[in-house]
Formats: structure tokens, sequence, C-alpha cells
DNA sequence: CTGAAAGCGCTTACAG
DNA sequence: CTGAAAGCGCTTACAG
């Protein structure tokens, strides 16, 4: 047993290197090094010797070549746990794998602008995505000064000229899923706005207008809370104890649909016959509902593979055509809408 | 302006070194050093002119000591979207945060064992976390060659002595499920699990029948199926079309009980009025549904932190307490179950 | 504040 | 197959 001498080791405060395999193994450095790396140039007998030392001493190469040609781009979160994550997670590992390119997700910290920069560049990362976050044109400047490359993946604010970004189509989001509502007959369709705060809730509420405009309605109904279940539950139930209650609801979000089909079970109306129902992203959960929700599908996970290619289009110092991009929605039919009748 | 004379090396097939660097910016090696590592005692001017070469050159440095010191643990999923996924990752990354660990999230590429190992282990990780793979003995063999640390978090198999693992309690889950509708006066419930060759399934199930037989109920109504929402539909409709139908149904997880609430508004039954439903998991859409579901929670984030801490515990040499930890579930009561009438 | 010198951990030809 | 020698990219004292 090798166990003696390599716990010796082991024990010591340092951690350890190259050489110190070498030596507990009876063998150079360039022979533990073509081990490390794979190479085929090895007896299976030194090759075994070389792996139980580097088992004993728990050896981890610390700053080779191998790891160094790997890249890293960091992708930024207010919240890991939003189902938005998920998708744009996917998409971004899914081009990472094609690109050569390993993704690492990360809530956002709280560092001042500065501080972020410096860790982010510090680390060694080739880039930088950041979604629908807040970001200041402070943190922008911080980025550009570190040089580190950046792409913005924006649900929720007007593209900004000063930056790279990914978007979706909004305003013609909010259209379709009115267009659909008004082809099914409905003529009081009422809408449930997210922040208007925010430039995503302003282009879907005005989609809406739109399709109502053109269909001859000039007296919309219109509320506006959080993007969240209690705002829908809340909002709809107003709506749903008048008289002359909307047929159809179309929602700023998935999730105040929800809310939506929830106020229409509470109000003892049942969902597509009593009330049509369409939301807004198409998360996974929107399938699996009772009945499952047409919605507006927001392409996220193509966002976030198109964010890691461009990260890695504009590091090359390649072109980019245009410092904004929105991908198209497009309405998912499903069982919530039907007929008015 | 710079710009001549650094295009010129940008433009050469090799990429900068901090040499490239230094001579860019008329300074020595150790001053290029201090800059990119935030050392304070480089004078603004010199600073400011290491920073715009660094730009121009679009250096990155690549395997100096500030990227050495970190450290790197992958997680790897069958499938990201899973929405057991972000929830674990986000345990993970929070626990990464406090160990200073840099957390991975990968899809299973379907390497081969021994490249799978070689490829995790020559790229630097620290360790690997598995979650509800398929692991196959000679998977684990692999790893364990390469001296690479590993947790397995399955919520799905029964434990196995050659690993460390961590699971939940899902007998526990089971008994809490029925009991809490045997408590509102249910008599016939029904319960479908996910796949029987799953030992969480069976455990699901036996706690089920364990709680039945403690209140002398010795019938159980049992179906089984994906965990699906198609599951849910299919094998509740079949009992909701009964005149001696289950006036509640324990689901073996979230999706199926989607499903249990779509077949009841099929049927024209209502939910918890004319069917109690209970899930298994309280993963992020469970609290949105309509009405919320009562469902008993898997504490996956708990599960993503843990995994973090043994895997560095691990990795670091020191004991771990079991191979094997369970944490508790929990049921989580909302609306979805009321008083048999 | 700045940089010449020594050093670190690893890899790459290449001779045997 | 194996390893002495040279080299790479970066950092760390430390003298000025």
């Amino acid at each position: 047993m090798a166990s003696d001498a390599s716990e010796n080791i082991s024990t010591s405060a340092r951690r350890p290197t190259l050489a110190t395999v070498a030596s507990a193994a009876g063998v150079s450095m360039p022979t533990v090094s073509k081990v490390l790396n794979g190479r085929l140039d090895v007896s299976a007998a030194t090759r075994a010797k070389v792996e139980q030392a580097i088992r004993d001493l728990r050896y981890v190469p610390v700053a080779g070549r191998a790891r160094s040609e790997e890249r890293f781009v960091e992708i930024v979160f207010d919240d890991l746990l939003n189902p938005y994550a998920a998708e744009i997670i996917n998409g971004a590992a899914d081009a990472g794998l094609g690109e050569g390119v390993t993704v690492i997700p990360k809530r956002h910290t709280g560092d001042t602008p500065r501080e972020w920069a410096r860790r982010v560049s510090a680390s060694g990362r080739d880039g930088i995505i950041i979604v629908t976050s807040v970001l200041t044109s402070e943190q922008i400047a911080r980025f550009r000064e570190a040089g580190l490359p950046m792409v913005v993946i924006d649900t929720v604010n007007l593209p900004s000229a000063e930056f790279t970004s990914i978007g979706s189509t909004n305003f013609t989001g909010g259209v379709a899923a009115t267009d659909h509502l008004l082809k099914l007959g409905h003529r009081r369709i009422g809408h449930i706005s997210g922040p208007l705060t925010l430039a995503c809730s302003v282009a879907r509420r005005h989609g809406y207008r739109a399709a109502l405009d053109r269909a001859g309605i000039y007296d919309p109904i219109e509320a506006m809370g959080w993007f969240s279940y209690d705002t829908g539950v809340r909002e709809a139930s107003t709506w749903l104890g008048r008289p002359e209650r909307p047929t159809a609801i179309f929602a700023g979000s998935d999730q105040i649909a929800f809310g939506v089909m929830e106020a229409a079970r509470l109000a003892g109306l049942r969902v597509p016959e009593d009330l049509s129902v369409v939301g807004f992203d198409d998360t996974y959960a929107a399938a699996s509902t009772s009945p499952p929700l047409t919605t507006v599908h927001q392409p996220l996970k193509e966002m976030g593979e198109l964010a890691v290619r461009t990260l890695m289009r504009l590091r090359a110092g390649e072109p980019v055509a245009s410092h904004h991009v929105e991908l198209a929605t497009r309405l998912e039919v499903r069982a919530s809408t039907a007929p008015v009748r």
C-alpha cells in the first residue's frame, strides 16, 4: 500500500502539485502530465501507478492548459427560480455545448457596479449574459471598461443602443392574443397588464388596443398589477362580479392568467364555456393547467441560444448585424379559449 | 491612439499574452499582472494605459492564479427543463456561493462512462453531482478511478452503499398525503403511481397503503403510469366515470395531479367540492393552479444545497456521516382538498 | 509606484 | 514508453 507515504504528504498544508504526484508515483512530471491529459503513450502499469497516486493525494490540476482552454460565460438572473430561468439556461447550455463554451448561471448578488465588473473580469470569464435585470448605464460602462463582452436578454425594457440585446415581439404577441379572441366572437375582452413601468407591459397592452381598434371596439377594459397569480385573482374577480362582465380576458403573463382561472372558479364560472382566458409566456406550467392554457409563446430557449452565439461573436471581434434582435412570439392555442356563447 | 500598433498585434494568429499587453502598454509584465488582479499599488495613469491595451488586444488571462483558485462543481441532469432542475440548481448555486464553489449545470450528453469520467476530470472539476440519473456501476467505478468526488441526488431509486446519495422521505410523504384525506373523512381514495420500476413510486404507494391499513381500509384503488399529465387525465377519467367513484385521489406527482384536475373538469366534477386531489413534489406550478394544489413538498432546494456541501466535504477528505441522507417531505395543504360530502 | 529577477506549475518537443 | 531540458504564461517578493 502506498497509503503510508501519501498520507504524510496529503496532510501537509500545501495542495499537491504535479511534482508531488510524480515523486509519490515514482515517475517523472511529464509522465504524470501525459496521464492527466489522456495521452496514449503511457504503459498500463505506469498509468495505474499514477492514477493511484492522484487518488491518494486527491490531486487536482490547477492551472494547466487543459483547464485554460475552456471558455466560460456567466448568465445572470435576478431570480434563478423564475420559470423563465430554466428555459433560458436550457437554451444557453445547448448553444454552449455547440460553441465549446461552459455556461454558468448566477443570481445577481447586489455587488456595486464596479465590484461586479471586477469580479467577473478577474475570474477570467469570456463574457456575460444578463437576463431582464435592471441594468444601470454605470454598470454598462464598467463592463465596457473591463473589456468584457456583454449581451442582455430583455423581454421587459425598450432596447438601448448602448449594448447588444435580445428581446421578443411583445406588441405582435398582444395583437395575436386579442385577434384570436375576436375571431372567436368575443367583444367584451378584458386585459390585465403587468406593471406599466415595464416596456413589455406597455407593448402588450398596445397590441391589445390595436387589435380592438381594428375591430371597431373603442372601449378597452383594462387593469394592471404585478406579474402574479394574486393580481389575476384580484383584478378578474372585480370584473366577474359585474353583470356586464367580460366574456374573455387576455392576461399579461401566464401567472396572471392562472389567477384569472382561479377567479373564474371562485365566481362559479367555467373556463372556457363562460370565460375564455389567454396568457403570455408559455412557460412549462401552461400546458398542464385545467384546462390547458391558450397563451403567447415566448421563444426563451432560442433567446438563450442566440445570446451565447452573439456573445461569442462579440468576443471574437466579429461584427453583429444589429444592437437589438427580437425573436418572434407565436400564439399557442389550447383549451382555455372557446367561441363566445 | 494606440490602435495602429494594437491592431497589428491583435490580428496575429496567437492570442495575446501578458507580455503582449505589457509591450503594447509600454509597461512591465508585473505591472499588467497587478492591474489584472485589482492591486492598488498602480498609478491611475498606468492603470488606464494597461486597461486600454487589454481592451484593444481583447486580452483574456489564461492560466493565472486568479482563475485557478476557483473551484468548479458540475451538476448533471437528464433533462434541464424538468421542473425539478430549477429548484435543485437554485439550492446548489446558493450553497456554492457560500462555499466559494462555482456550480455548472449540464445535461447528460450520452458519453460512454469512460469518456464522461475522463472529460469531467480533465476539465479540472472538483467534483460532480448527478441528479436522478440512471447511474451504472461501471460509471461509478470510472469516477472513482478518476479520483473524482461524487454525490448523487436521487429521489427515485433505493440508496446504494457504493456512493454518497441524497434523497427524500417518499414513504412518509405517501402516508402524510393519505392521512390528510382520511382526516377529511374520505374513504374511497384512489392512488395513481408513477412507474413501479422506480423505488420512489413503490415507496409512495406503500405509504398510501400503510395509511389505509391503519384506517381499516383494505381495498386500495390503484393505477399506474408515467409521471405525466396524460397519465393523470387517463387514469382518473376511468375512475370518475363509475358510480362508485373515488371521492379523493392521491397522485404520485404534481404533473399527474394536474391531469387528475383536468379529468375532473372533463367529467363535470368540481375540485375540491366533488373530488379532492393531492399531488407530490410541490414544484413551482403547484401553488398557481385553480384551485391551488395540496401536495407533498420535496425539499429540492435543500437537497441541492446539501449536495454541494457534502461534495466539498468529500473532496477535502473529511468523513461524511452516512452514505445516504434523506431530507423530510412535508404536506403543503392548499385548496384542492376538502371534507368529503 | 515600477520592474528585473526568481520562481511556480505545467506542457512540449525530442533524444534515447 | 520514459524523462532531462527548455519553455510558457503568469505571479511573487523585493530593491529602488
